[in-house]
DNA sequence: TTTTGAGTTGTTCGA
DNA sequence: GTCGAACAACTCAAA
């Protein structure tokens, strides 16, 4: 008679390449699966807004996508350790499986699972499936964790080349006692919806994910070397969110980009940069794994004594998109209309918040850990302290981007600029990012008043650059 | 242990 | 308009 293994899901929302799985269906066990809704866990990390819708369309995908294989995704809230204590023991199964996850709540909260159902006699067995390599295996010569990226991501595609497990389809378990609806959990916005179009940019749920793998791969890789920094082309592969919930694998997609390579002796390098994109998720996780600290406080000590400069009006300027800096305005307004942002924008408005505004990081990690759909811990803390400097091979302190010279370089037509921020629609290429600049007569013709429907820059570029340069002086001055 | 080479994504200035 | 150098010095990783 074959046992029953609860499949115990959080960020592995997809049924392929899942070792857990893959052992229970080894062992011939049938698979229970749950998902269990644990905010008080997560505590200041639990998902915020924007990773609750996906979460919401993510689960609606999975719970289906288990229905016609003839199982029933059980959905649960409440504390992790209690629910699944109480399902063991109305099921009678010995074993939970999950994959593990590497936020310290996380692993503290893998631990008290463990240590409450061990008090049952069944085990908690936790396998891998959302790295390429776990962390701890890829270390220096001297057994220390890597603090470069560059030998980090060398000595990871040395290690032996992850390759996804191969499983047939679950045998997943009846079991008809109460679950919750996932309406119950509201975890959509109403009132107002702002997520409302949301639909039309994603497809949340692995089926999704492989999609967008695939057409990726087909077309905008062979640009990708270049066409990554351009933010009004669809040149990236948005996986990042189908990622961070599990709907795919980082060995799937490493796996489909080694197989190109094969085969594209030409896009060598544009596959080699997009491999390295996965480079740096794997390195924020080793980060967060070995430097727990990472999302609070700062990687360089030193940086404890930035002198940073609360300012809640220019705080609210840069979330609404209301800074004056063109780019930056498109960037923070794309994030609040779609819950993404692209790349080389996210580095620009973070660069701006941090550097021209003197706004604390975290400030920034807070507004982009709720509005975005792929917000990751790892990833957003240690990008956040790599904009700041404080992090591990941070931008150097002189590093500060000129959002003009960016606009300019990066969205030469103003194809981006002209999507976001329509009232700048009618000025010419030559002043759109930079309309403090036009000429009267410029901006009349094109209905741009500023201070009035656009506004004036909240802060000059050159003073806020010198200001900058002189704040990190400051900190220079603390370490010696 | 000491030495050496290297380090995601930029900007500004002056020739 | 284009190009190279300076920015400022430090830490990391490997030989």
């Amino acid at each position: 008679m074959s046992e029953t293994v609860i499949h115990w899901y959080r960020l592995d929302l997809r049924n392929s390449d899942l070792p857990a799985i893959a052992a229970a269906q080894r062992d011939g066990h049938k698979v229970l699966p749950v998902y269990i809704l644990d905010d008080v866990a997560a505590g200041e990390w639990r998902p915020g807004g924007a990773s609750r819708w996906w979460l919401h369309h993510s689960l609606q995908a999975l719970s289906k996508a288990i229905s016609q294989q003839g199982g029933r995704l059980l959905l649960r809230r409440g504390d992790s350790a209690e629910v699944l204590r109480e399902l063991s023991e109305q099921t009678g199964a010995q074993t939970v499986h999950c994959t593990r996850r590497y936020e310290p709540w996380a692993a503290e909260q893998e631990s008290l699972v463990r240590d409450k159902l061990a008090t049952g006699g069944v085990s908690l067995k936790r396998f891998p499936g959302s790295l390429l390599h776990e962390p701890g295996t890829v270390l220096t010569q001297g057994g220390e964790p890597f603090k470069v990226f560059t030998p980090f991501w060398r000595a990871s595609l040395r290690a032996q080349t992850p390759v996804p497990v191969s499983h047939g389809p679950t045998a997943w378990a009846d079991f008809s006692g109460p679950g919750d609806t996932i309406e119950d959990w509201q975890l959509t916005p109403r009132a107002p919806d702002w997520a409302d179009g949301w639909e039309e940019h994603w497809s949340p749920g692995e089926h999704g994910a492989q999609e967008a793998l695939n057409s990726f791969l087909e077309a905008p890789i062979a640009d990708y070397a270049e066409g990554r920094n351009l933010p009004a082309e669809a040149l990236t592969s948005r996986l990042s969110p189908h990622l961070h919930h599990g709907e795919i694998s980082p060995r799937q997609v490493f796996a489909a980009s080694e197989a190109l390579r094969a085969q594209r002796p030409d896009w060598e390098d544009a596959l080699r940069k997009f491999q390295a994109e996965l480079g740096w998720r794997e390195f924020s996780y080793h980060l967060l794994h070995f430097f727990p600290q990472i999302p609070e406080a700062p990687f360089k000590a030193a940086f404890s004594k930035f002198p940073w400069a609360p300012n809640s009006a220019y705080l609210e300027a840069w979330q609404r998109g209301q800074t004056g800096y063109p780019i930056v305005d498109a960037g923070m307004r794309e994030l609040w209309q779609t819950g993404y942002m692209h790349n080389r924008v996210r580095m620009v408005v973070a660069s701006f918040l941090c550097k021209h505004l003197l706004q604390h990081w975290r400030h920034g990690e807070d507004w982009f850990w709720d509005t975005l759909v792929d917000a990751d811990l790892a990833s957003n803390s240690c990008s956040w302290q790599w904009v700041a400097g404080s992090g591990a091979d941070a931008s150097p302190y002189f590093r500060i981007f000129n959002p003009v010279t960016q606009g300019e370089k990066f969205d030469k037509q103003g194809e981006y600029v002209r999507r976001w921020v329509p009232e700048l629609g009618a000025l010419p290429d030559k002043y759109l990012h930079k309309p403090w600049e036009a000429p009267q007569d410029v901006l009349e013709a094109a209905s741009v008043r500023l201070g009035d429907n656009y506004p004036a820059p909240i802060v000059d570029h050159r003073e806020a650059r010198q200001s900058a340069l002189e704040s990190y002086e400051h900190v220079k001055a603390e370490s010696n």
